[in-house]
DNA sequence: TCATATCAACTACAGCTGTCGTAGTAATAA
DNA sequence: TTATTACTACGACAGCTGTAGTTGATATGA
């Protein structure tokens, strides 16, 4: 499955994730520390993302539920991949390999991700 | 800094990152392993590149050389921290657990990071 | 010198995204 | 019952990207 999933559009879908379910209204509520937008800006895009298959709505009085169809994570892993591709040919070492480069971590990050490959290595035995 | 470059925009990077330099034929040629695309296409995007204050010409007989404004560890770092920012708040140890957590390395990639990590410590002494 | 080939400039168009306004319809309050 | 409100549907528009055709200028070969 390919995500690919603009600003707006993510962060419509990141409040769906959090929620559950939304009303357009509820939505837009909650964007709004972001930043105020028309109703029917939401609207519009919540319909295109339904038309792109990655959500899906009911009806509840008049008004309409909105319902994510894909995971969030299923949606970072797309993403994350494409981006893995695109960068380092899909090598995601390599990509781990620019983080560390960058300057990314401080000292506790860097134990904290030891720990993590430990732990990790642990389960997969 | 901040860089978007879409697919074809990017490969068209590559292609000047690697070389160095090119014509826009040469960059036609070059892209054609991938698809076989009209010169005017690739001297559209490359115009558009140029706008946007990503790369720059100099005139050679009649044609027009392009060389990158930016590098590309310089692109890779801005992309990446724009996808960390809007999937994990821009905590990138959260990205490091994901990949993880997505079976994205074998064990011996594994060993690698944790090899990175120690030379990585060293270094920053 | 004249036809042909090489280039860049400009124009166009479709598809996607953010952003709304308007219209029509249904519920609700006065 | 009527005016107002709450909603969705639809249409618009601008800006970006991929894609390419046309035009006009210039170089080059016959």
């Amino acid at each position: 499955m390919k995500i690919k999933l603009d600003d707006l559009q993510f962060k419509i879908m990141a409040i769906l994730w959090k929620q559950g379910e939304g009303s357009v209204s509820s939505i837009r509520d909650h964007l709004k520390s972001d930043k105020e937008l028309a109703i029917t800006t939401v609207g519009t895009v919540l319909s295109r993302l339904e038309k792109k298959g990655i959500l899906s709505h009911s009806k509840e009085g008049r008004q309409y539920i909105y319902r994510p169809l894909i995971t969030e994570d299923q949606a970072r892993t797309s993403m994350i991949s494409s981006l893995t591709k695109q960068l380092f040919k899909g090598n995601s070492t390599t990509l781990v390999n620019h983080l560390l480069n960058e300057n990314e971590f401080d000292e506790q990050e860097l134990e904290e991700i030891e720990r993590m490959i430990e732990g990790y290595k642990q389960r997969k035995k």
